[in-house]
DNA sequence: CTTAAGTTACACTGATAAGTGTATTTTAAG
DNA sequence: CTTAAAATACACTTATCAGTGTAACTTAAG
């Protein structure tokens, strides 16, 4: 005889939103969960009856991130494009992510969670790890094709997105945004040196 | 006629060591100004009278790291040694800044302060940037010797240095350090990676 | 309308911590 | 030894904040 039960999720979706906006604002440390309840509109106390603690609101806004970090993950092999056309938006879709001030902040916060609690420290290997699991069948596709040499896609897949995180994903959770300019000059002599070495297929 | 000036460096160097100590143990927030006086064998109010503030110490310890990490930023070039086996030496040296869990603990500091306290956020570029510098004086020489085809060795030691910080830098200071034998595959791609562009002279 | 789920207001506990003021004691330079 | 610099003990201010308890109120489902 389950009686009543009414849909909430409105309210837990808008203490969700209120609380990364917050986090990613004034840091996750200098956020107060009074804050987060006020800037929702919502009793502190009803934010607690959503989310135990204050830890459980960077681990919902993580599961977030990787949602929306794995999305466009994938790079569909065509035969008819020029490789490196297609390395080069597939760079292009990877490095949206950290040019986009709301993301940045986001993973800034993330990160600075992981740093200073090592209890969530396990889950720290997904963050920026599995972005590059996307380009591994396409690797697989153009070695198939014959326009690549890759013995081993996972080891290149590796190689390619430490090459672009180097530069692109990980100095800007530090700094901000890549220049624009100096960006497309990087990538394009990114995609030469990741050529170089697969196209003409050396040992 | 200035009288007697005592000299304290000894006090305030073990300060600033109980400092970072304590820092890399229980992280930035969570060390308090106590904690570091008790550590120190010395009262909170000499804490005081040596560094203003939670904040001076921090800056303090940052540039103790900037002092040690340009340590052996150089790499000398020579004419009778295998190119790679130069490249490999450079790499090595940067690779152990975050082998050393002591070196790590005080970057993931840094890093979460920069991130967490964005007043901090202007000496943001020194961290990680200026590591690259060393190899730009060897790639020039290499490239007199004709061994390298290097047009741009900034931007050739740019590449170098994305392409194995993607992997030995900044990775680790999230998950910790990478698996020896793992690092040993991966530098020696990166390595066949860098020379297949910069060797043979690809446009 | 009835009623229980959900929300709110708000007071409260318990704890931590940065930074200061000051009187007193220790230490080393001259 | 003298004396001023440096260190100490310690109480104190001011503030923040996570999390709880509870009674009253609001809302929507049946």
């Amino acid at each position: 005889m389950a009686r009543k039960k009414r849909d909430t999720s409105g309210k837990h979706q808008a203490l969700l939103k209120a609380a990364i906006d917050a986090f990613i604002e004034f840091g996750f440390e200098k956020t107060s969960m009074d804050q987060i309840a006020g800037r929702a509109n919502a009793s502190k106390r009803t934010l607690y009856n959503h989310f135990a603690s204050k830890e459980a609101l960077i681990e919902e806004a993580f599961k977030m991130f990787l949602a929306d970090a794995s999305q466009g993950k994938n790079i569909d092999y065509d035969p008819d494009q020029p490789i490196e056309d297609q390395l080069s938006a597939f760079a292009d879709s990877k490095m949206q992510l950290t040019q986009d001030p709301k993301q940045l902040g986001l993973m800034r916060v993330i990160l600075s969670a992981f740093i200073s609690h090592p209890q969530m420290a396990h889950r720290a290997v997904l963050f920026s790890d599995s972005l590059d699991d996307g380009l591994i069948p396409w690797l697989q596709k153009a070695n198939q094709d014959g326009r690549l040499t890759v013995p081993d896609a996972t080891l290149a897949a590796r190689v390619f997105w430490s090459l672009f995180a180097g530069t692109f994903f990980w100095p800007p959770l530090v700094r901000g945004p890549v220049k624009k300019a100096e960006g497309q000059k990087l990538k394009t002599e990114f995609i030469k040196l990741f050529l170089a070495r697969y196209q003409e297929g050396s040992g």
